[in-house]
DNA sequence: CTTTTTTGATCGAGCGCTCGATCAGAATCG
DNA sequence: CGATTCTGATCGAGCGCTCGATCAAAAAAG
């Protein structure tokens, strides 16, 4: 109604991280409360029985309030799906970025994160299929915020392979290699997520890890590029 | 009726790749047919619209025949669903066999099928990513055969890397770290699939080829695993 | 060859049911 | 008591699948 701010974008949405979706509701903290809930209940939910499966009546069971409260919180179905995803991309990112922040630029840095990202994959594993699987369900103005989350953690790849480059023994790679280097090792991640049933009866996380690991830093071993 | 075989599995199951969907229809060859042409209109709108928005109405129309005459060819919806997955499997699985049977074991041959592969998953990306989509909906017996199916294709990779190795200059890989890296072939493959919006921004399929055969090569140059 | 019968592929209206969403009223709060 | 939040009975669109009817052509009969 009365935003004094010129344009759209004000508001504290990289806070919060879930921006614009309507409520009946008027307290906010009340709203932020509610629809934590709802996440937890439905990520259980959709893990186990897939999204088409579940019923926004089973969601609300699960949640502890009727059928008519949910729909007070998410305007649809489809919100609660957004609102997971958005979870699960914040927690990945969270630990990623922890340990960004935690170790100065270099070979070691590259090292940790990689191997951070492969544990939370690990640990997150039913999550990030279930995202994989679902994504598609979302309305576009959804989806496209979904892919903006996993592009920002590809993002902080590519920071560590610019910075690793550029303060360490290890070579320059150029600007297209480390875009390719960084969706690698996000998609890597995501493999072992997908097929953990199968990798697992031939190593153990770690020895996935030790493997991708030394893959990666293969790559700069070899020059032309 | 009087199957002179004692047990159960005689029939020409590997030569169709189809086996054992129940049918009403006498006509072995009518079948067939139509079979393929439920496919070929249904992967068009499975592809466009997914698997659940795509309703039996459309897929019977699509195919040019009755919602009645449909169901003597498949039990059900997922039915259609297996057919389509199996039938995108058999022309990858083809397509990287030919390569194969064509070259002699050997560095080349690992060059080659790694450049088939990337290429057809280039050209199918719709469908990988539509089979990675959907897979979670079939009636077990049925996922299970396509991630059969997945399986072989890796393990045709594994082949490769396996005959390599003993074949020419390049160092022997242990079993798992060939499985790992034929893993890592067969998923960097669906991964241009699933983000070929992103990476055609920043390479060709060409440059995405050499970027993955060079990492794969790199993988010899490191003894220790 | 003509007529009759049989076969089996095709058709599509309709059944049964699920499930997302609504809304009028009850409960709770301040 | 007014505002806010919660409740759950109710709605109805949509969908997978069935099944008796239809019909063209093959087989049998005359």
């Amino acid at each position: 109604m009365q935003k004094t701010s010129p344009k759209e974008k004000p508001s504290q949405q990289s806070l919060n991280r879930v921006p614009e979706i309507p409520t009946h509701i008027k307290d906010a903290n009340l709203v932020q409360q509610r629809r934590r809930q709802i996440v937890d209940a439905a990520v259980k939910l959709f893990v186990e029985n897939g999204f088409h499966k579940t019923t926004t009546r089973q969601i609300a069971r699960a949640t502890g309030f009727s059928i008519g409260s949910l729909y007070e919180y998410v305007a649809s179905k489809e919100d609660v799906l957004y609102l997971v995803c958005d979870a699960i991309h914040a927690e990945v990112e969270r630990s990623v970025a922890k340990i960004l922040s935690g170790v100065p630029m270099g070979r070691e840095a590259l090292s940790q994160v990689i191997r951070e990202y492969l544990t939370i994959c690990d640990r997150m594993s039913d999550h990030i299929l279930l995202m994989y699987q679902v994504t598609q369900f979302l309305p576009p103005q959804w989806k496209k915020k979904v892919l903006e989350n996993e592009l920002r953690i590809t993002g902080l790849f590519k920071e560590v392979l610019r910075h690793t480059t550029s303060s360490s023994d290890l070579p320059k790679l150029n600007e297209n290699t480390s875009v390719l280097v960084a969706h690698n090792i996000s998609v890597l991640g995501q493999a072992w997520a997908f097929r953990r049933w199968f990798f697992a009866r031939h190593c153990s996380i770690e020895e996935f890890i030790a493997f991708q690991t030394q893959t990666i830093f293969g790559i700069f071993s070899q020059n032309a590029i």
